[in-house]
DNA sequence: GTAGGGAATTGAAACGGTTCAATTATGGCA
DNA sequence: TGCCATAATTGAACCGTTTCAATTCCCTAC
């Protein structure tokens, strides 16, 4: 395989030159210019990535760290294809500026953080992608303390600044009321997310927000927290049904806790849409194929996907410090939402 | 950060023994040893990964171009399900051996060429996994021809050795057969993929072998060559069911198809599963959510991903020249066969 | 004719490991 | 004690780029 100096031979000039040319062509004249063309082409010729970065620290990847479960599974995780339109914007972006994507895996779920300081420590990488951001998380302290580029999928309740991409769960829920209110609903209840949650704050002050500006009253016996199971759908919607003055609609934690909302009515042969309008939250594949299918918030994926990859490369190269980027979730209209009786 | 010539000093020793510890710790001395992992402890040092494969030529990292899709689709497409399961299967060999994915993506699709040039040309990985196998491709012709290793997920028509891991088709249609038969089945018809694909042959060898040894009678009236498509299934159920004698069974070239099948079934008020047992190829994610449910092969991608990273690996280190392997099917029994009535 | 200055080019040093032939240390045995 | 085989260690050379201070080239202005 031939080397920068074969190059530099054939086409009559010093390595320096041509190395010049591969980085800032601007800086090569003409016509050595082309000397150096023909011989590349001649050769073959592909700088070697190992050298290249060697010397200048630069090695055109970005880390991110899957998150597989371990158990052989091809369900209807929503977060399957979340990661899979993730990649692909990612890897849009990582592409039309000459990067590529390094994917590293943990042999065990204890090992994670070893991973990341190989990752980092190897110098494998010139950033990382963080995905699964939880409270405390060990990895931002861990990248912010070695100071390397990074930029996480989440907001957490660390008091530190760092680049993150984050949907804006509350926009949502105020758009969600918003469309409620245009339908005629006034009675709105809310099963949020488990308080410890960070989007459990960003949406509650979304649906107070929401709420106001609609000018509609927040009735306490309409809120109930639970979690994102299907159970805590279920038993809520029990809860508010036996109410004197039931709601007209209800916000949902996600998905599932939506289907265990529409499991409920169904037993207590209530139509979704009709009795009871239900809003989800995510979009997994099955809420389209449900029997009534489901209004729900769909992330785009794709478009944080470009995002990440747009802050990362930015502090990578010193264009910005820490951007901060939130983007609107998707209001799917389907039928489980519907005009007030 | 430290450098291997700073650990040598600490643990006094040379920079010579360090990396023979590195690498082969056996070749070090127990003494020795313990001072230098007390020096690497100390500076949480790490080799830089540029300067080992620098000189080593070995990256420890495999190459995957993923098809990704060009426009923002969270859909049922079967293929994104698939595509992370083989990469969980791929990653999790490739993490027990210290290897790592290097994920490059072209621009556009014309390009994609030039990203197995630069991944070979540049030395950025040891290794290639290539999926989305076509007919004469052009990517396993490049990269016979530079002799760099690679592996390949399914067969193509080309008339060279290389190393793949395909699905066993024809298993899996003798496995059906053999089932349809255990049922009481006998009038059994066959809506066969295009016969330009690579699979249908296999799958056709399987149908003649599976038939014979289950002492069934092939008739020309139940065999029609379709495509993957709902038409196709539909179409071929039409014609199956005005014959005099229709069958009692179809095995389908794809779930697609066995929608078509069973959309056909109901315009004609007969039931699948009772009237006609249908069998899906794919197990894609809406297959359990129909109504009935879609008995059909299910491809266990995670074990593919598992067993193109160990061939890829027995490549790399020499242990093997061209491994071939081929993965049974898993027929998910459900609702849309049953006994013969 | 010459000074000045920008554009183009040069080549040695550096990046941080691995490799390997050569050297030294160690232990067993007669 | 001396000899030999083997284990352990050494360090210089090398991998193929980038980097940068120094040099050369070329043109313009005076």
């Amino acid at each position: 395989m031939a080397t920068i100096r074969e190059i530099a031979k054939l086409a009559n000039t010093s390595i320096g030159t041509v190395s010049n040319y591969l980085n800032e062509p601007s800086l090569v004249a003409e016509s050595t210019r082309k000397r150096i063309e023909e011989a590349i082409e001649f050769f073959d010729y592909h700088p070697k990535a190992a050298a290249r970065s060697l010397k200048s620290r630069f090695t055109h990847r970005i880390g991110l760290v899957p998150l597989i479960s371990s158990e052989d599974n091809r369900s209807e995780n929503p977060g399957d294809n979340a990661f899979l339109e993730l990649l692909a914007g990612i890897n849009t972006v990582a592409a039309e500026n000459k990067y590529d994507i390094l994917l590293s895996a943990a042999t065990n779920h204890a090992d994670e953080m070893k991973t990341y300081q190989r990752l980092f420590g190897e110098g494998n990488v010139d950033g990382i992608i963080l995905q699964g951001i939880q409270s405390e998380d060990e990895r931002i302290l861990f990248l912010k303390k070695k100071k390397f580029p990074f930029v996480a999928y989440g907001r957490s309740d660390l008091p530190i600044q760092y680049a993150y991409v984050d949907i804006d769960g509350g926009q949502g829920i105020i758009q969600a009321i918003t469309y409620l209110k245009s339908l005629g609903h006034s009675r709105i209840a809310y099963i949020t997310p488990s308080k410890s949650l960070m989007c459990t704050r960003q949406r509650w002050d979304g649906f107070i927000q929401g709420m106001s500006q609609n000018e509609l009253q927040i009735r306490d016996e309409y809120l109930i927290e639970g979690d994102f199971s299907e159970k805590s759908g279920y038993e809520s919607t029990k809860a508010f049904m036996n109410l004197n003055t039931p709601p007209t609609a209800v916000l949902t934690s996600n998905d599932v806790c939506a289907f265990g909302v529409m499991r409920c009515l169904k037993e207590m042969y209530l139509i979704p849409g009709k009795d009871l309008s239900v809003i989800g939250f995510d979009n997994v594949s099955l809420s389209q194929h449900w029997q009534p299918q489901l209004t729900t918030f769909a992330q785009p994926f794709r478009k944080i996907g470009f995002l990440l990859m747009e802050s990362l490369l930015d502090m990578i190269h010193g264009r910005e410090q820490f951007p901060h980027k939130l983007v609107q979730p998707d209001l799917i209209i389907r039928e489980s939402t519907g005009p007030v009786c």
